[in-house]
DNA sequence: CGGCGTCTCCCCCGCTCGGGGGAACTGGTC
DNA sequence: GACCAGTTCCCCCGAGCGGGGGAGACGCCG
């Protein structure tokens, strides 16, 4: 039921702190590590786990390389989250290509990397919907950093979603929201399933935490 | 539908200090103030607030004394939230037995303060759950500021009702909180209407969004 | 002009959720 | 021993929630 993580990274700094932040989680499990992309590959059929941490630049066999030999070498592979240093940096693009299901900056806030690793595990409908590859694309094209920015802002929320889970983090049920915005509840429930979706929500709940761990809500 | 809130209190700044927290709120309407105990009476028959903020300490008549005018000659009165500076004030315990439904210290944070105006509003059955005036009567008898921190600490919450609101705090469902804890659905249920209970929530999703606002859980 | 995204509303359906009861067992306390 | 709080489990039931699908109206933009 946990979500089994790998990682890997050269850095055992590195590793130790994703280690420390994902286990702090109850429904993620660290089940192992690795210093490179040469051990990726074995360590992955031995352990099994649904999401890959993998760092991009790495000596012996990079992110990239270690993401193409794994889809190629391994049935039902894992999802792959790219970890980097640099915003701009053409190997995460690469990475993406050679089929990674999205990236993460190292300096994201423990939250952040968290969602991340949840969003990834339950599928690509997620964080980076379905337009990873597209975006990349983009990117290559000269978009400059604009698909990076995409990807890192990830669900972009519509100024109505952003109303409603706004209103959803205030404790509201959608016949309240309605009420409060002046539409019916129908209308209500289909911002509230496009916000759901966009987050990798389940419920309003899931997005209610979603929107407090991410700081698009704040307490106090 | 909002809940409309007088604020009673001789200091201006406290009361444009109140007005500026609760006005935030979009289900929290400030519809009046007063300066001191004398004016409130015809005020509420006036603008008919869900909820009086009333100061104990003021000039003319005191918070004690508005609160017992009030319960005296108003019929349906709003409920009375009793403010004050000091955490052993002993006229706090006085309005207590006069009939008032929950107390705040000025010092709490925003969110507490929003707090305790929605749980006051939605009936006695929060915070306070019906037993201040014994909890006043303790205080009475000897019990120091045992009933003071009693007060405060407002929903106890077991150590079960604990595990159960914090993993509604990562988005589990019953269904999985039973798995984790190796319990029944059913027996979860129980924990969750008890947690719902105590904290005044509708729901799960305002169960958690008190977590956070509580510092219950934190964000990051 | 024709798409596309956004906002609005509608249908059906299944399920989880939450309220209302109650009940048994434990471990303390009086 | 009686009592109480806490934990565990059970029943029934209604309502809200969320998924699935579709559809019309508007404005923007290539």
């Amino acid at each position: 039921m946990p979500i089994r993580v790998l990682l890997v990274d050269d850095e055992p700094l590195v590793r130790t702190g994703l280690r420390a932040v994902l286990e702090a989680q109850p429904d993620i499990e660290v089940v192992g590590e690795a210093a490179d992309g040469a051990a990726v590959i074995p360590l992955v059929r031995q352990v099994r786990p649904d999401v890959v941490a993998m760092d991009v630049r790495m000596p012996l066999l990079d992110g990239i390389e270690a993401t193409r030999a794994l889809l190629r070498t391994v049935a039902d592979p894992p999802k792959i989250l790219v970890v980097t240093t640099f915003e701009n940096d053409e190997y995460v693009y690469e990475a993406l290509r050679a089929g990674a299901d999205g990236f993460l900056l190292k300096r994201a806030r423990p939250a952040e990397i968290v969602h991340a690793v949840r969003l990834i595990a339950e599928g690509e409908s997620l964080l980076f919907p379905a337009s990873v590859r597209q975006l990349a694309a983009e990117y290559a094209d000269g978009g400059g950093n604009r698909a990076a920015r995409a990807l890192l802002e990830g669900a972009r929320l519509t100024e109505r979603e952003g109303d409603v889970l706004r209103l959803m983090a205030r404790g509201l049920s959608n016949a309240e929201i309605a009420a409060r915005l002046v539409v019916g509840t129908e209308t209500v429930k289909s911002h509230v399933s496009a916000v759901l979706g966009k987050l990798g929500a389940r419920d309003r709940t899931q997005a209610v935490i979603t929107a407090y761990e991410s700081g698009f809500v704040a307490p106090g």
